[in-house]
DNA sequence: CGGGGAATTGATCTCAGTCAACGGTTGTGG
DNA sequence: CCACAACCGTTGACTGAGATCAATTCCCCG
């Protein structure tokens, strides 16, 4: 990233999750496409439409929601800065299940450019290495999600989303070893957890008299980052050495 | 399957989600390895191990576990009949997140064939094509799971979950439009929605009380499926025609 | 026929949802 | 600059869903 400009939200990511080097590095932030805002509360993508252009986010937190009949709004995920949306690498003609909705002003890059030189590279090229890294490991936190919800307590769910999100920021700069920024209230965060606000709540309180959990402003802080890690059980997908 | 013989699982999933020639489907068949048999409680993979061989799900129900620290076990979700394991299509570094484990006794055939032809494809070639539908529908259905854990109500998430698994098996001629057979415990029912064995049990037996649900050895019948998919708000990823 | 796992049911208690009230903050328009 | 509204966070009281403990019965399978 010669020019010392902060490097590109994914470069940041990939560098921090694989070995690669600058060269790569550069090519994956020459790849990034026009860029596009968009503005709390509205949708980038909607559910049940097929096909549409890939993109990674560049700033901002968004959401993938799921809208049922009865109105409940269910939150099956969290899109932070350097996550790709809709980054398949051939489009099948799925429909999408879930849309996916601005949580804060948002920044999105176009990747097509990248997706087309993945599409045409050499297998052994290392960006499609570093890609391919990347969509696995995405995957692997989508099972993470998985286990998450398929915990029975609502402290160990708060706990470990907490933990993700720290974990998940901080692969793009955006925390350091304990705090982090938090612009998500907490009915956006029950909503992901299946959780009431109140309840959210409570646990949040419960956490702080604990210690264990601080707040300034918009910042969140977990002081004992290693022992909260321990007592909900969070493990991380890794890229192996 | 010009023989007449049963289709493999998979190409008779691909026959019914995708518009799909039978030449194609014959060339799907022909790109299965040589099988494999597990027996009930064996492990297929162990969480933490990188890379291991793509396989395709011929005969019986898997699950994917995570276990905790404290013992407790979590399911992330079934493997059933037609069903990728490990089907990334390059493989990178990343160690499995979760074990795989057999419910019952398991026919699995190595697809490394089929893998090799879809690298090799062109971008056009039906088989890719046909692979990169089922896979996009497969990340789409654990986006369902997710789904389907955050709903609140043990009810909903039950009916939620048979609702699926009869759709899944009837992908593969396994099901009927009402009834399929179950092999599963209720613990492990549990286990994969979070809910206890006890209660399981207690909303089996109110759906039996309501008409909605039927047993009869190792059968289960959703006699009146839309109504219950209507009451639940269960909806199906689907492919756009 | 006996043993062990699974299903079923009851009793009890705890966790988490619901309803309601109130204070703080933001932001927006007059 | 102020006033008001809307939203968010916080807390209490109550209720209900679901966990836990325990006892029985029902199947399979050897």
């Amino acid at each position: 990233m010669g020019s010392g400009q902060k490097p590109f939200p994914l470069a940041h990511r990939i560098r921090t999750l694989t070995r690669c080097d600058t060269a790569t590095l550069d090519m994956i932030q020459h790849l990034h496409g026009r860029e596009e805002k968009f503005s709390r509360g509205s949708e980038v993508f909607v559910a049940g439409v097929v096909a549409q252009r890939p993109l990674v986010v560049m700033s901002g937190w968004l959401m993938r929601t799921h809208i049922l009949s009865d109105g409940r709004r269910q939150i099956l995920g969290y899109l932070l800065p350097g996550d790709f949306m809709n980054f398949s690498l051939r489009s099948a003609a799925v429909p999408s299940f879930s849309s996916v909705e601005c949580i804060t002003d948002v920044v999105v890059a176009d990747m097509t450019p990248l997706r087309r030189y993945v599409t045409e590279a050499a297998d052994d090229d290392p960006v499609l290495v570093a890609i391919w890294t990347i969509l696995a490991l995405d995957e692997a936190m989508l099972l993470n999600s998985v286990a998450r919800l398929t915990r029975q307590s609502a402290y160990e769910r708060l706990a470990h989303l907490l933990l993700d999100l720290r974990y998940r920021l901080s692969l793009v700069g955006h925390a350091d070893a304990t705090s982090f920024d938090m612009r998500v209230s907490q009915q956006v965060l029950g909503d992901a957890l299946g959780l009431s606000v109140v309840h959210v709540n409570r646990i949040l309180m419960q956490l702080r008299r604990e210690g264990l959990l601080e707040r300034t402003k918009k910042k969140i802080a977990l002081p004992f980052p290693e022992q909260l890690s321990r007592l909900v059980d969070h493990s991380i997908p890794r890229v192996s050495v």
